[in-house]
RNA sequence: CGGGGCGUGGCGCAGCUUGGAAGCGCGCCUGCUUUGGGAGCAGGAGGCCGCCGGUUCAAAUCCGGCCGCCCCGACCA
């Protein structure tokens, strides 16, 4: 490519709203140009990232013996009634209605359109297995776009689906897809680590996320610094304190504590600590109220709480449920004298706890002294809590789990029959039985990817990507536009280059060296050619390593190969 | 949705407090010079000051409303 028939528009400063450096360095560079929030539009620069990930991508998921499909945007309500989605995917699809006044939603993802697809034309086990996937756009009405290309409202992403006979099939499709997506990030060089993962709005078990580490992800993960577990912060879990005795006898008082309602006010009252308060949460589900108790500073997992009730419609308490509930106003409700009918559930943690403070269900009013067996029973046990930086790892014996931040590349789930039964995906089985298939939910961020390679591989000057995924594997400076001698040889190169199959943006501009060599490291190819004065003097090339500036200078007729070889391990 | 910040030539910003001729750097155009790290000199073009309304003799500046963008949080394959 002619950088002077090329289109590719830089910036020398950022805007200034820009703060991540993938958004940053991917505007200046001339990548993407943003519409509006969370929206872009891809540059040919970006474009070129963009497909040479995707195919790599690509040719994974054929060698994992996937097809590729492609499916619509725009889904009928009616197929996302029929899974039961319609009203609850978060969050909430973008919604349309035709001139006729039939509503469709933009598909933020393809599990009903794959099922109802799968359904048509599925008819006997002997069809079976089989995996599709797309790289298709996503729509998302996010809550916050942020970071460029890392949440937008629309995005690219690969989606891969399974369809199997047995449950033991469904676990082959899915260590395929697995395995598929390990060489896919190793071919990018990006490090994932793969973590336990909640299942959200896609529902499933067994599922994986595969998440780059960095400190500008918008993601947690806890990693056990001695074996090899590590969780998405969502669903980790820490090691349970031993047990104490229950008490035999209640020593608790009744204490006054004026509008104190949150735990730092109550404690600050009593002159005690947040970890000596045992704290009540009340929530309420389609079949009655809970109580969840968790030391006082800690924090309550939701994911975990639902799994524990199964409570698809676990909502906190409001107000007047509180009061009916506790007598009291919100900020006072304790596990003490609580109606019959509220399910007790303590955080493991609480079992090794003595003469702790909890609120005393009444207004401006605390126990302190409460413990176990004296003074209230929970109906069970249970892990509860968020893990916090520091805990002791619950998978071996002397870890400590170590909080990181991560961006999420990738999210593999087996989804089971979940949308075969609602949609109608069955087959006949070899006695004649009609089943529903079983599914399995593979996704990968595509445009994702392209702003984590740029946060992983960046310095001041620019981008420095690995080849798999490069605009250009290589660029010739031709410093010397008008010098006819230099011209030919630059031109000479270019045409070798070509012929040997690599992608080269030849910078043949009337420009100062200064920008060419500015833009070279801004835009990031992983070798740059540099034909110049010393190519007149000695008749070399200097060729510069993007990644991490080594040089060397070869004769002219050896140019080709030692781009080669430095491309090899790009 | 809550909190914070911002909106002035293509980009980065000043001006707003205290109303009175729209500025600076970069970029762009023309000419000459220059050519190994975003060149120099000279000349030039380009702005409904986000939008609507109000106050005033007079509004980029003060007041009200709206829109947009960014960051934090809640939330989220």
């Amino acid at each position: 490519m002619l950088a002077s028939r090329f289109y590719m528009p830089t910036l020398r400063e950022a805007p200034a709203d820009a703060e991540m450096p993938s958004h940053r360095l991917l505007l200046r560079g001339g990548f993407i140009r943003p519409l509006s929030a969370g929206i872009f539009t891809w540059l040919p620069l970006g474009q070129r990232v963009l497909q040479r990930v995707e195919n790599v991508v690509r040719e994974e998921m054929n060698r994992a013996g996937a097809h590729e499909v492609l499916m619509p945007v725009l889904h009928p309500r009616d197929l996302w009634e029929r899974s039961g989605r319609w009203d609850t995917f978060q969050p909430t699809p973008l919604r349309v209605t035709d001139r006729a006044e039939r509503e469709f939603c933009l598909g933020p993802t393809h599990e009903e359109v794959i099922t109802d697809l799968i359904a048509m034309d599925l008819d006997s086990y002997r069809e079976l297995p089989v995996t599709l996937y797309q790289i298709q756009v996503k729509f998302r009405d996010e809550i916050r776009p942020r970071g460029g290309l890392i949440r937008g409202k629309e995005f690219i992403m690969k989606d891969a689906y399974s369809f199997d006979r047995t449950r033991e099939g469904l676990d082959t499709s899915y260590d395929a897809m697995y395995d598929a997506y390990v060489r896919i990030f190793e071919r990018l060089r990006l490090p994932v680590v793969v973590v336990e993962a909640e299942a959200g709005s896609i529902g499933g078990t067994d599922t994986r996320e595969f998440m780059l580490l960095s400190e500008n992800g918008e993601d947690t993960v806890y990693m056990c610094d001695s074996c090899d577990y590590a969780s998405n912060a969502e669903c980790a879990t820490a090691m349970a304190p031993e047990p104490i005795e229950p008490a035999a006898e209640s020593h608790r008082e009744l204490v006054s504590t004026p509008d104190a309602k949150t735990v730092e006010q109550v404690t600050g009252m009593l002159g005690t600590t947040p970890d000596r308060l045992v704290k009540t949460l009340l929530y309420r589900t389609d079949e009655g109220f809970i109580a969840a108790l968790v030391r006082g500073d800690r924090s309550l997992n939701e994911f975990k709480l639902a799994r524990i009730v199964h409570g698809e419609s676990l909502r906190m308490a409001d107000e007047a449920e509180v009061r009916e509930l506790t007598g009291a106003r919100v900020g006072f409700a304790g596990p003490v004298g609580l109606p019959e009918n509220v399910r007790i559930i303590a955080d493991y943690e609480v079992q090794a706890m003595s003469d702790f403070v909890t609120g005393a269900n009444q207004d401006d009013a605390h126990f302190t002294n409460v413990n176990l067996g004296a003074d209230f029973e929970p109906d069970e046990f249970a892990d509860l809590r968020e893990a916090c930086h520091g805990d002791s790892c619950a998978h071996c014996d002397s870890g400590a789990l170590q909080a990181r931040r991560c961006i999420e590349m990738a999210h593999v789930f087996k989804l089971g029959t979940n949308y075969s039964e609602a949609l109608d995906a069955t087959f006949r089985d070899a006695d004649g039985h009609e089943q529903p298939c079983i599914m399995g939910c593979y996704g990968i961020g595509v445009s994702r990817i392209v702003s984590a390679l740029v946060e992983q591989y960046h310095d001041d000057a620019g981008i420095m990507w690995p080849r798999e995924s490069a605009p250009f594997d290589a660029t010739i400076l031709l410093l010397s536009p008008d010098d006819e001698e230099l011209r030919a040889v630059a031109d000479n190169l270019y045409a070798e280059l070509r012929e040997a199959g690599i992608e080269v943006l030849y910078d043949e501009r009337d420009a100062s060296p200064g920008v060419k060599f500015a833009e070279a490291d801004l835009i990031g190819a992983p070798v740059r050619a540099v034909v110049g004065r010393t190519t007149k003097k000695e008749g070399k090339v200097e060729l510069r390593r993007r990644v991490d500036g080594e040089e060397q200078l070869v004769p002219l007729d050896e140019a080709v190969k030692a781009i080669v070889t430095l491309l090899g391990d790009a």
